[in-house]
DNA sequence: ACCTGAACACCGTTCAAGT
DNA sequence: ACCTGAACACCGTTCAAGT
């Protein structure tokens, strides 16, 4: 990974763009117009130099999403007071975390590609493990306790942006409403039940009530 | 989107690939070589023709993923035998679809592609529906209680598959490592305590447990 | 109705050379 | 040490024309 040089020294050419600069450019790509968009070549230009120029920066692009997930999770993670109760600890610091995340609209593709989210995650994560173990768990089912809480925590806003994203985009939804309107009551009987209500009912915001749930269940009879 | 023929005519030019040939190759695409490898250049010419004549069988590359995400939902959705305890029932339910998923490495990126997975599947939302009205919550909350399975489901799979990946591909994990090694006990104590645990511990497969956690938690006191 | 060829407007990345 | 230009080996999709 290339390294800023060594300020003692100025053995080279000086550089015309920072590390800090093309993150900067690539978050304002990201914000205005979607990771899609963001691009070597268009990040390249948009900072005022070509695209191997980039690469004396970063490794890859890979290397560039998780360079701004990283940068983003540093100023949209904002600690929040805990309560004192583990219970109500552990859902208040995976909610900070969960409205990190939907808050960020780009933050799919990105997740999908790295489990470890970023370093200013991992007081979060203290936070989380610490609330199971004081629930009474030992540590090893307290972090399997973690992992469960991060799936259903990534699981929902994977889940969910992209249900948002259909919508948006075109007139694909319609499969599901006749998915729904065509069941047959006989074989389905508790979706026939719910087909009409099934749309508005998966619009409703419900992370808070299911990580309740799966925090009690993990935490039960302990 | 372009439909077969209707066979009592043929009022035109005979059709020279159909659309269950272009899913059979570009399904033996991904087996072979994952997701990434399919394009439509590439499955053009596999399946003997050109680029613009798969346009006439599909409406663009995300319809080709949906479609084979479907077929291989047909195939791979094997009906379990199901406990009569609807708690029970819920969880094998939802470790059937889970195991159909967690067995096909490509169902990522088509997994964030749409959420309603398949047809074929919506045997098994019945059975958790259902599962969880005999629970005792009301059809409302069943299906809220799905979702929330649905979530943590599909977040597993992501975030494992995303991992797994990782891992084979390079280096990049000694990131993590590299993380966890240095931890202040001061700051982090919990992640410090379990810092060399860390790697098999979240290697274990808890898919189940977590499951039955949060079906237990959705259940508590009905 | 179905397919083809050529083109449009792009990608990420490597390599060799310049300052 | 840092940057540039040209090139490589691709993409998905549109359009106009052919059979």
């Amino acid at each position: 990974m290339p390294q800023p040089s060594a300020s003692r020294r100025t053995p080279g050419r000086p550089p015309r763009i920072s590390r800090e600069a093309i993150i900067g450019t690539a978050r304002r790509i990201v914000e205005e117009e979607g990771v899609h968009r963001l691009t070597m070549r268009r990040l390249a230009t948009e900072v005022g130099s070509t695209p191997m120029a980039l690469y004396h920066h970063v490794r890859d692009k890979e290397e560039l999403l998780v360079l701004l997930l990283d940068d983003y999770a540093v100023r949209a993670l904002r600690r929040p007071e805990l309560p004192a109760d583990p219970r109500e600890r552990v859902v208040a610091a995976a909610t900070a975390i969960h409205e990190a995340l939907a808050a960020c609209p780009w933050i799919v593709e990105v997740l999908t590609a790295d489990d470890l989210m970023s370093k200013s995650a991992l007081w979060f994560v203290e936070q989380l493990v610490s609330g199971l173990v004081e629930g009474g768990l030992s540590l090893d089912e307290a972090v399997h306790g973690y992992r469960a809480i991060w799936y259903y925590t990534a699981g929902e806003i994977v889940v969910r942006r992209t249900a948002a994203r259909r919508r948006a985009e075109d007139d694909r939804r319609t499969y599901r409403e006749e998915v729904f309107s065509g069941l047959d009551p006989e074989e389905l009987p508790r979706l026939a039940q719910a087909a009409d209500r099934w749309a508005p009912l998966t619009a409703e915001d419900t992370y808070r009530d299911g990580l309740k749930a799966l925090v009690e269940g993990l935490l039960a009879g302990r």
